[in-house]
DNA sequence: ACGCCACAGATGATGCATCATATTGCGCAT
DNA sequence: ATGCGCAATATGATGCATCATCTGTGGCGT
């Protein structure tokens, strides 16, 4: 857990929420990790009040938890809540690349290859990190297209939640973090509702096993590191 | 907007959340309304400390918004929002409903039982606010049963924001804000998770245009329900 | 030697002083 | 009389001091 960049503009707490999201999504936290905010105060540079801001909106997230009053930690994923993210996932994600379909112009696709163009480039120099991101930025442009503003805030807290898991788990993913995204666009530009809807389930449930073997392994009996 | 009951243990910031939440589900709050947090705190007997951060909690939640940064405020839910929580709702009420069938035991359809008829009985007492809080109870029952947790939370987020608008609505739902309720119980039964999926669809997009006719008024254009 | 208790350090919660800024209203000039 | 501008006030943001509590270690007693 290095240092952070600066915070710019507006309000602290906020930017102080989205470095500590970023590092979440990133996967510069451990599940287990813990947060101390006279410690995050010093590295951002700030007093202790705008950390705290952001420890709540993030505990309020349930992307952290307090283990006790006073152990703030980065949470551990269970098999149970993934599946049930997941599920959510499924429904949700389903709607908005459902509701894509009909709604996307030549340049929003041409926008989500250029994604996948980099997304490829990144897989390539094996670049995880970038990989990652990319990854994600895909499954947020589908929400984004759909023009469903309050779909994307649900969908930002659930991947936030998932963020130390997915992170590691593109590690592993290789070329099936990648490969089911391509019929999405497929189906976008067909116009297809449906099919574009079945694309990124697929995409969740099959390129995603990755995801789901990294969780069994931590959360099975097992638990070493 | 009256004085709030005592907040009890533990957590100051999140007893004034959740007091707030309650105002806001029981429509004590009106669209429009400005929120001051040394008010509040004054309201509260605390110090300005824990009603901010319930502030920021709820603005995180968009329950609340900052018109400017420094006006805080209820917002209007305008209807294309309204229209993208209930497609959301549809398709995670569903889900709730669809897997709560499956588990439901007899104890907890009794439970369901006990809801439709206390609420009944606040209907025929005209008790608004109670039957509302009934309605709401009902719904949180499902995800609840399904044991679905994150699922809760992403829908409680949801409500928050209808808060006001469910709030004054019931007044105008009558008995089609129940009546949709009893063939969920009956599918959830039969276990017939379809079905319920089913039922509790028709419950948000039949019972709930007396919501929509209420959004449409205060909205846009006057188009009719 | 082992276990219990006390004290010190750590750490989040709370309260509050101060700051920056936006809003509002009054006064002055035209 | 009206409009512009300045100043007073309101109000959220930030920083920080203090408090309560938990943790862990070391010493004392058995």
């Amino acid at each position: 857990m290095s240092e952070f960049t600066t915070l710019d503009h507006e309000n602290l707490s906020t930017a102080v929420y989205n470095a500590l999201c970023d590092g979440l999504m990133q996967g510069r936290f451990q599940p287990g990790d813990r947060l101390k905010i006279r410690d995050l105060a010093e590295q951002f540079g700030t007093s202790v009040t705008p950390i705290r801001d952001a420890i709540l909106r993030l505990a309020h997230d349930e992307a952290i938890t307090f283990r006790s009053p006073r152990d703030i930690r980065i949470p551990q994923m269970r098999e149970a809540r993934y599946r049930e993210i997941r599920a959510i996932r499924i429904r949700l994600e389903g709607l908005a690349a459902e509701t894509a379909a009909h709604t996307a112009t030549r340049t929003q696709i041409d926008l989500l290859e250029n994604i996948l163009r980099d997304n490829e480039k990144a897989l390539a120099e094996g670049d995880r990190r970038k990989g990652s991101a990319l990854n994600q930025s895909f499954h947020f442009m589908l929400p984004q297209i759909a023009g469903l503003p309050v779909l994307t805030g649900v969908l930002r807290r659930l991947w936030l939640q998932m963020g130390p898991l997915i992170a590691d788990s593109y590690l592993q993913g290789g070329r099936t973090m990648i490969d089911y995204h391509y019929p999405v666009v497929e189906a976008l530009k067909r116009h297809d509702g449906a099919g574009a809807a079945m694309a990124i389930i697929d995409d969740i449930q099959l390129g995603g096993q990755a995801v789901l073997a990294n969780v069994l392994a931590h959360d099975g009996v097992a638990v070493n590191a």
